[in-house]
DNA sequence: GAAACCATTTGCCATTTGACAAAAAGTGAT
DNA sequence: ATCACTTTTTGTCAAATGGCAAATGGTTTC
């Protein structure tokens, strides 16, 4: 819960009671490795902070080949869509990795927050755009990169993660196959 | 100009009042061939439209390469960042592939309008949405592809730009070679 | 500890792609 | 038509990657 408010301190100030508002209408909530937070063609109805664990985003390609889109670990809030008017239906899966604790609010509540809290809206727009630039980025980069750069880059950026997700979901993240990235990491070392 | 109003309708009503004093704050201009619409490093000030012709997006790689992110053609509004009260400092080069036609807005143009007009920022809010979710879409999708599938995808989603920008920034946008492309253009056929 | 299960590494070979250089095709100006 | 210039194609070879299958390593369960 901290974690949650602390973070979104970083976007903007809150006083005391707006803080208190956001923690009365938080709920925690667990979940086990390779449950989901949501599946693709089921609404969502939450909006959610994970403060431990990673979870991961994917979906599957024309293919059948399941495709790894990104990872979410500690400290990310996870905007479903963008409004909470809208019923938001990803077309994408997003499960644990890992057991995960999460801070989660309902949409009613998330709304009651926005209309208490001036400045609310802007807050989160702020993220929303943060997370947008920095996907664009991360997977743009990749597709100039060949396979060994592609995972020096991503132990450079998620050293946290390198050691607590399967080698397939990189692997899958990166867009080469799981014998390639094995190979890669032995040539590295 | 009417471009504009077309594609802003398709996001939210205007009356014609409205209509007409975004009219009123708009300006056409032209941009030449290689010309810059932003330079990596040179504050932003005006919100843009294309109404004709193609222009592309770029940086430089940590080895100097230099690589096209995407494509902007007709009708395709240039949000410079989100919010037109910051100063807008690109890190990458937008520039005109082909000569263009754009209308664009001062920031102050554009400040009135939004204070005008109800709904506009939420309008605007919804495009930006639209667009990030586009391309990381795109972008992703090249990641766990190889060269013939995104070009041939790429054929299938721009048939428009195919003919009117060069391979080079083709093979740039697809993270393939020029040689390659090329081989894979004559195994298509 | 053995069995069952899952994740990772390795071997082998075919295919794709990159690097580099040269040739060919296209464009524009005179 | 010619020359200068740019863009695209092609050739050659080396390196990177994929596909497939087997081997190895690790973990959990009984």
């Amino acid at each position: 819960m901290d974690e949650f408010i602390e973070y979104i301190l970083q976007f903007g100030n809150l006083n005391k009671q707006q803080v208190d508002l956001i923690r009365g209408k938080a709920t925690e909530m667990e979940l086990r490795k390779d449950e989901y937070y949501w599946e693709a063609g089921k609404a969502v109805k939450q909006i959610g902070f994970i403060t431990s664990g990673v979870l991961r985003v994917y979906y599957y390609n024309n293919k059948g080949e399941e495709i790894t889109r990104y990872f979410v670990d500690e400290n990310h809030l996870i905007l479903s869509g963008n409004t909470v008017d809208e019923v938001f239906m990803p077309s994408e899966y997003l499960s644990a990795i890992t057991d995960c604790k999460l801070v989660v609010f309902s949409k009613q509540n998330w709304k009651d927050i926005s209309a208490t809290i001036i400045g609310w809206d802007t807050i989160i727009q702020k993220i929303i755009t943060k997370h947008h630039s920095e996907k664009i980025t991360r997977r743009s980069e990749l597709v100039s990169q060949d396979g060994t750069e592609r995972y020096v880059d991503f132990i450079d950026k998620f050293p946290t993660l390198v050691n607590r997700v399967p080698l397939s979901y990189i692997a899958s993240y990166l867009g080469v196959t799981q014998s390639s990235l094995s190979r890669i990491r032995k040539n590295i070392r």
